[in-house]
This record gives structure tokens, sequence and C-alpha cells, in this order.
DNA sequence: TCGAATGTTTATCT
DNA sequence: GAGATAAACATTCG
């Protein structure tokens, strides 16, 4: 599920639930969600301290305490919940920060595809020095300038998350369709216009997936359409194409998106 | 039982 | 060295 504007929903959630509170007690249910440390080491870094600001970058999610920074990936199915000493537990619930005031910070991951890290300084910059620039905040020079770096299919590329941090599969073919470019094309071909409708469109479907907190599945989004295997083009009608591009499923109109031989 | 699923890493081709 | 591809990670769902 997470990609750029999930991640940023869980960014507020932490910022809300987490923000000044102390971290009474880390709870580790499943270990298997930590990178590179115990348990029980985890915890005794964490206990004690208060989160900060949070701080997200593409899927990254970084809760600094003032001390060690927990770093977030949610891979496909994780999420950050924030509820109470009151409810009850969820299965997949692998850590469980319990908080000041009665607030639990849930990471719950069905899959455990990624998970948590906790970093030192310098490793912080090592992770943020390996993503690209932030899809959200970057500029229209600095997509452009990103994007030069690549000969690969547009896709592949937006996708590259040492690219551009922040779009996912769904997000990479909404963005295409609205740019109406074939997702195979190679990003070292894209003229000036192209760029122009790549810029305008990761803009334009980012805001409101933001302010959604997620992609929204709207009907006139080519997302809403990518289940239907007989699904039509929102804009002209035309029967959508699926089929796997940069080894994931893929959806585009080859009508408003041509191939270009 | 098989395949696919909104993510990433690793190995292996081309 | 790129880039593409497939498998692997763990789990659920159709």
């Amino acid at each position: 599920m997470p990609e750029l504007p999930d991640v940023e929903e869980f960014r507020r959630v932490l910022d809300s639930c987490g923000r000044r509170r102390s971290i009474r007690r880390v709870d580790v249910r499943d270990g298997g969600v930590l990178h590179d440390m115990s348990p029980r080491r985890f915890s005794r870094a964490l206990e004690g301290r208060r989160f900060t600001e949070p701080v997200r970058h593409g899927k990254l999610l970084l809760a600094r305490t003032g001390g060690p920074t927990v770093l977030l990936h949610f891979g496909m199915t994780g999420q950050l919940v924030c509820d109470t000493d009151e409810d009850p537990e969820h299965p997949h619930d692998r850590v469980v920060f319990v908080l000041g005031g009665g607030r639990r910070l849930r990471y719950r991951d069905q899959r455990k595809l990624r998970g948590l890290w906790l970093l030192g300084e310098k490793e912080e910059t090592e992770w943020l020095r390996s993503q690209g620039p932030d899809a959200a905040s970057a500029g229209r020079a600095e997509v452009r300038a990103a994007l030069r770096g690549s000969r690969a299919g547009v896709k592949s590329a937006l996708m590259d998350q040492t690219v551009l941090a922040g779009l996912g599969n769904l997000l990479a073919d909404e963005v295409l369709w609205r740019s109406r470019l074939d997702p195979r094309r190679s990003v070292a071909l894209l003229s000036d216009e192209d760029h122009r409708r790549l810029y305008a469109a990761l803009h334009g479907t980012l805001g409101p997936a933001i302010r959604a907190g997620r992609v929204p599945p709207r009907g006139n989004w080519i997302t809403g359409h990518r289940d239907d295997p007989a699904g039509e083009c929102p804009r002209c009608g035309h029967r959508l194409e699926h089929a796997r591009v940069a080894g994931r499923g893929t959806v585009w109109c080859p009508l408003c998106q041509p191939a270009l031989s």
C-alpha cells in the first residue's frame, strides 16, 4: 500500500501522536522487523526518550528522538497506527511504542517485507544519500536533473528510489497516464514538452493524493480502473492495456499514451 | 494449488 | 557498467 502520500499520512500520525511525548516502553512483538538490532538493544536505546519532529523523505519515515533515529519503512503492507492502552492488540502489530498519556504508536505490518532501523547520525546521512530527491518537494529542474542520469524506461526510472524518491507502482502509472507517456518509453528520449507534462502530472497527482493520505481510487484516475481487466480509459474510453513493465503490473491507455514506435 | 499483490534487494542474463 | 528480469523475503486472498 504505502507510497509517498501514505507515508506522509504516517508522518502526520507520528507527529500528532508522538511528538514531545515520552517513550515509556518499547514493546517488540516480532523482532523480525528489526534490522541489525536485538529487541533488547532497540528498546533500551529508546525508552525514556521523546519523539521530536518527524521527517519524511520519499517512502522513508524518520522518527527523531534527539538521540538515535528510528527509520521506518513500510514495505507493501506496513502502517503506523495511533491509539490507546484500551485498544485491542492486532496480530500484525510488530512494534508498539507505549507513550505518555496512554497513547500507543503501533508499527503494524502483515508481510514484514521491510521494517525498522535504528540509526546514528552517520547512518542517517548514508540512508538519505542513497535516495533521489523527494518527489513531492523537488522542483522542476531537480526532477529533470534526477531523470537525466537514467537511460532506463520512464516507468522504471520513476519507480527507482535512487533516482526520485516516493513513487511506487500506482503513482508511477497515474503520473504517466496524466503525462500521456507510454511507460516503456526511454527516459533519455523524452522531449522538453514531455518533461513539462511529466512534472505537471507529478504535482497534479501528488497534491490530491497527499491531501487524501493515499492514492485515491477515484473513477477519473487510472488507479480506479486498474483491477478491471476490461477497464476503459477515464479520459477517452479506449480499452486499457495491462502488462508487466519494469517487472510490475502496469496499466495504461494505448490511445492516450502512444508507443511512439 | 497457483498466481498475484501498492516494495526492495540480490543474482543473473544481455 | 547499464538495464532488464526473475527470484526471494512473508502472508493473504481470489
